[in-house]
DNA sequence: CTGCATCCGGGCCGATACTG
DNA sequence: CAGTATCGGCCCGGATGCAG
């Protein structure tokens, strides 16, 4: 892309993410190395030569650098772009109500919304293992220390079981959903729905970074 | 643009601001509601038809609106975006130190590195009137009740005057040059730079929003 | 003068085919 | 598996036109 040509931080980022397509590649990388395939499968609609292109520009900005592997990754500087991610989720956050229709989806998108409801580190955190069942594959939400972090695959003994279409399941861990509504929405649920307002940190409460 | 067709917050948000100069113009209403005129004086580079193209589109999502004056403004949803705004050009804040070059600049763009380095409200910030001079027109930097803005024009009785170019303005500002470094960055200094520490935050602080 | 719309050349995007 | 090559089409950018 041609660089905006203005001696401001925003302009400059966007020279080095403002493309279509980088920060979605990003959104993948925040879960760890990737290698190219894995990128594309993430990446529903992307052409492989955008995917080249792109990787290539990350990597000449210093955001992303290949592992020993050959996989791609995060610098700690491309580590960093987790808040400005998070931030544009948590502002698009409305749009999420608009139900999916033709939208693609993946069970590890659902990372993003999990870091944005449970943001940080909380030591009054319980904790609490949930099994979500929903898109390609099933999924972990785990809380432990404090802290709620998301791993691919089921759980083996979990407190909480999630299934049903992504727009439900969404609305269920922001607790935009009440039990009927979840029902209705098409989500069942096996387990007790409360055990999830416990993980929300209370409004007000002390960010930590 | 085209959607990115994806159940995602992030592909969604960016269906609504990922467009080029979407952004920056959402840098300039930040400061209040502007004329299309003022939008294209602010925007060096960009193409009329750009800037109505991207108007109407922000408009259609609810993120613009036009005011009694027929002066465009963002809506409650639109000054949301500060944040998302705000994470990324502290991410992008290393590339500020290269020098501008033959980049452009528009002094009004200093609010948005002062929003991020003064960021949010701190009762034991002291009150301070600071003059800069750079770019096109001259700016003052007020704190006041704990909290730090800019407006537009000269003060009337600054406590701290900084003349130079805004590469090394900013350099000031973040703390990141101390009064010698800041003379060989051509900026000449009226007061005492150490009232500058006291209005930044002490790391680690509490976090408004 | 403000606030756009139109036109057009060039570059980026998107889909498919292909290769080491 | 991990990209490169190619090509049509759309979007971007710059200049210009024009209505209120």
């Amino acid at each position: 892309m041609k660089s905006y040509g203005q001696y401001c931080a925003l302009a400059r980022g966007l020279d080095v993410i403002g493309d279509r397509w980088t920060l979605l590649i990003v959104r993948e990388l925040l879960a760890g190395p990737c290698r190219y395939s894995e990128l594309l499968e993430g990446l529903p609609g992307i052409a492989t030569n955008l995917l080249a292109d792109r990787l290539r520009g990350l990597e000449k900005h210093g955001v992303v650098a290949r592992d020993a592997q050959g996989r791609y990754q995060l610098t700690a500087w491309g580590q960093g772009l987790a808040e400005p991610v998070h931030a544009i989720a948590r502002w698009a956050a409305p749009l999420m109500a608009a139900p999916p229709g033709d939208n693609a989806f993946r069970s590890s998108w659902l990372a993003l919304p999990v870091a944005v409801i449970f943001d940080g580190t909380d030591p009054g955190r319980p904790p609490l293992t949930i099994e979500v069942r929903t898109g390609d594959t099933p999924l972990t939400i785990e809380s432990r220390h404090g802290q709620v972090r998301v791993v691919p695959g089921p759980a083996m003994s979990p407190d909480l079981v999630l299934t049903g279409p992504p727009d439900g399941i969404i609305g269920v861990l922001m607790g935009a959903l009440d039990q009927a509504s979840a029902v209705s929405r098409g989500v069942t649920t096996h387990g007790d729905l409360r055990q999830l307002a416990r993980l929300r940190k209370p409004p007000g409460s002390v960010r930590h970074r």
